[in-house]
DNA sequence: AACTATTTATAAGA
DNA sequence: TTCTTATAAATAGTT
């Protein structure tokens, strides 16, 4: 259909296929749709040229997703199976590390031991009794840093509090200070004297803290022994 | 094109529809071949007729697999999404499972406990210490179980070799059976009574066998204590 | 992209 | 479905 009849066959001229590629692609399209408006079918067309460049037509009925899987049922195969094998692959493998993983839990807490030998039940002993050591040093290594930490704390806030007592005391009976002197601050030397006595019920009470703390953690040591 | 033009829209009647989307789907079809060779094109057609009857066309160059894969890097859509979705969701499942079964076997095993409270690290203790006592008390079961069945087969063995023995003194000395009077059968008769030593022999060893046992399981349980 | 001579597709009928 | 054929539609070559 032309001024000339065309022999089948690739089209060599560059510009040419492309023109021709275009027209025909158009011809193709519109007869899809009226195929599909006629008929009241659904098409689905998928072209690339010779350029790679991608066209498509689908009967507005339905997407290009829906016509694939149709597809799929109505020709019996399954174009994702070489997408799904390396999925299935990975699944199965997850399986099996999970059977692994159960196993060994499930024989490490003591359920389903029944089948073991006494061997078997000897090494698992063996395993659970090291991850039980290595549990206990660590824990043990845990309460010492802290043990340590809150001596280090508790010393430290004595000391503060200590040289505050000193440097209050020095102040209430320093003259360059002039509270002796002066009879109207006599309220606020008591609230500082009893502001010192203060601070150290409070160090007393750090320290009765500090041995309390201490001992619950020696407790705790002398479980771990 | 045709004896008479035609309005572009549903053809009512299902026979002429039936037959009109017969012949223009093999002009569709082709058109796509023929624009296949001379574009060197590739193309891929599906359809469905009204009924639900499938056809299609593929470019003898491509597969309508290859044809899709290539559809989705140009349209930049994910066909298989659906299909991939329950798979996927699967596998994050597995890998969650993974994931808590290897820390909890990890944290058991005593590997990765850096990061663990003191709470953490006591409540670890304690299930390993639980399940090796649930493994400790299934082997003391074993070797219990194990032990006396021991101790009754050497038992069984005793009594049988000991009947033997008395057997064996009851015919010597016993006239009815004429060995003493028989000269002839006195070398049989040493036989015998070597016979009945080596069993009593292997009672003894036997019994060592047996104290041998007991002794090593002995050991087992002092361990297990 | 438009034109148009010609080929091709196909509607209607058998 | 397939064949026929008059006619509509598509398009090759050209502008």
């Amino acid at each position: 259909m032309g001024r000339g009849k065309i022999e089948i066959k690739r089209i060599e001229n560059q510009t040419n296929r492309q023109v021709t590629y275009s027209k025909r692609r158009n011809g193709i399209f519109k007869k899809a749709q009226e195929l599909t408006v006629l008929c009241d079918a659904k098409v689905s067309i998928i072209m690339f040229s010779s350029t790679g460049k991608f066209h498509e037509y689908t009967s507005p009925s339905i997407t290009t997703k829906k016509i694939y899987d149709q597809y799929q049922k109505a020709s019996d195969t399954d174009l994702w199976s070489s997408h799904y094998e390396r999925m299935q692959e990975n699944l199965r493998k997850l399986k099996e590390i999970n059977n692994r993983l159960s196993r060994e839990i499930r024989q490490r807490v003591g359920e389903d031991l029944n089948g073991l030998s006494l061997d078997d039940l000897r090494s698992i002993q063996h395993k659970v009794s090291s991850s039980l050591d290595i549990v206990r040093a660590r824990k043990y290594h845990i309460i010492k840093t802290q043990t340590e930490t809150y001596k280090k704390k508790v010393k430290n806030l004595e000391e503060r509090h200590g040289n505050l007592l000193l440097d209050l005391r020095a102040r209430l009976e320093d003259p360059q200070y002039g509270l002796v002197d002066n009879e109207g601050d006599y309220e606020s030397t008591i609230a500082l004297t009893n502001g010192a006595s203060n601070l150290y019920a409070f160090r007393l009470h750090s320290s009765h803290l500090d041995l309390h703390h201490a001992g619950g953690f020696a407790t705790e040591d002398l479980r771990l022994a």
